[in-house]
DNA sequence: AATGAATGAGCCTTCATTCAT
DNA sequence: TATGAATGAAGGCTCATTCAT
């Protein structure tokens, strides 16, 4: 990894980890320097901007997430198999990835995120959501707008990570399971 | 209503405006002074700091969160008929009061809400908490963490209202019994 | 004692207080207020701005050192008790009215004190000041210009004064009288 | 000198005309900035505070004091001949020096004083003070106390600096030996 | 006389950004 | 590429003073 990448992450990373700890706001470019080991200059020769530097952290942690959530799928599970799949890999992103799980709840609950052409809002589950459409329409769903499949599946995975007490496999598969079976046509 | 409590109210309001339209960051008290009609001294004299302002705005927010939800709830409702009342009071919250969900969306995941003392961080589900254990502990439900039960529930209500499209109250109704039905021991 | 007096009085010895606390610089009016028990309103009845009321309370403080300066002192007294005495109850002044010492300390070494028309910057020995002139002048001094005679004389008692020991009475005559030699034509 | 050294020297000199001019309170940054040419930013890449910059706008006048007090001064002298030279070099120090003499005097009697961790108020006595000691304990004195010494030496000096008249050398020398014969032993 | 809400200029300080080196 | 001093607009906040009550 050439020397110009590292700098490009430090900083990427150090921009990351203030925004964690101090907020969105309150996360000032000269002690972005100071923690990544970068002058205020170079920081501006990588990203022309903050704002493009925020967005730049979104686009890193965005893809670590894609890459959390399809770790170990493969092309050749059956629906219900990969749902499974995800959803475990997803509990286990937000749980153990906890600083890019509070950057993305800052992001994406900002005007940051809107000001972004933001071709799609979460384009991971573009790949699966073929399946999580409603039978009718191809897929292997009750009736529900995606909304609601969204929310049930990915976004209840956020909020058991969120938890203080950690699940154990089996627990998480069991609710993952009912949580199926809640929402896929018998 | 008194003179008095009407700035403090204009300055509240033209706060979560402010902070609605630019973000939690980039929400000045110069332009919340023009907003509001009142001088930046007299902000001051209402509310001690910035922040503490920001931390007013969320408790009024947070009051009016809770008679939404419970508006024509009755104690005497049974488990099920309850939450589908609170579910479908949540739905309506949040698909009406925009700005106020927006809020809540980026003070609920900024540093702020971390500096306030809390209690607790949503208190409104301790009321209704009775029914949403397991059945084991005295509730009406599966043996699910509290968290997924929220998740599942209230989150659920949040993530459809966020949606483009509005959903009929005969949907709505569907939802919240396939939910039911999932999370209830039967 | 009238209300009225009382009032003014409150201010200017809340206003003393704050400045020898806290400074010249830092002793807002609204501070003031509150520890005197007077609105921001009447203190602006009673002083036409704040650099008057510091100059208020400055001649206060004056007054004073005035009469603790001379308390007790006869005009029959002839030069060498005069001075005695005048130096001893200096002495006390500076070391029993600490409040009222820091606030000269302050005023009398700030741009308030040549703000003041101030007829003259320490009126005070202008009554004793007849024997402190050389002889040929009608005093009973030695050819010594007027500042070092007042240094040697009050600004010795006030440094002294100001030190963390307290000295003895027969102490103070000691030096009081090591110093009339010095300075009085034998 | 370097160009950083400059603008720091630049900014202190400033503030010291500042403060002498428009007295300890009413010295605004905004007001420094334009006077010593750097913008309101710089200054706090060189001082953290406006606090910290009065504290070394203090350190730089002491040091020139120091200088000033001991220039062509020999530990060969003897006790009667140091102190008459270190009498008159201060006596010159605060005739000619009025600025940084009215901000030490500003300075000394403000609380900024007292924040300062301040090992030693005045350090610079502690060079000669093994004769400004009784002879008892080595020195060359009559028995006073150490701030009856410094009042009558530098005190004394201090005073007649600030007279209007200035005293011809062979005046100040006749007054130094007064001093001297009044507080030496025999 | 008295209150205290209100004003608004101005204060100290920060910070995104630029630029000479 | 890299530095870090420099900029200056803006931010949060203060405070002497006024004024409706």
């Amino acid at each position: 990894m050439s020397k110009r990448t590292d700098k490009r992450e430090a900083i990427l990373d150090a921009m990351l980890d203030l925004v964690v700890k101090r907020g969105l706001h309150d996360a000032p470019m000269s002690v972005l320097a100071k923690k990544s080991g970068a002058s205020p200059g170079v920081i501006y020769h990588y990203f022309p901007s903050k704002e493009d530097l925020i967005h730049a952290v979104y686009e890193r942690v965005e893809g670590i997430k894609r890459e959390a959530f399809f770790k170990g799928y493969s092309d050749a599970m059956n629906a219900r198999a990969a749902l499974l799949h995800i959803w475990l890999n997803a509990y286990d992103f937000y749980r153990t990835r906890k600083r890019e799980a509070r950057f993305l709840d800052q992001y994406l609950n900002s005007p940051y995120c809107r000001m972004a052409g933001s071709d799609e809002k979460d384009p991971i589950m573009k790949r699966i959501i073929k399946w999580l459409r409603p039978k009718k329409h191809g897929g292997v769903m009750r009736d529900l707008p995606p909304e609601a499949i969204d929310s049930l599946t990915l976004g209840l995975a956020a909020s058991l990570a969120r938890a203080q007490k950690e699940f154990s496999k089996s627990t998480l598969k069991e609710i993952a399971e009912t949580v199926w079976t809640a929402i896929a046509e018998e």
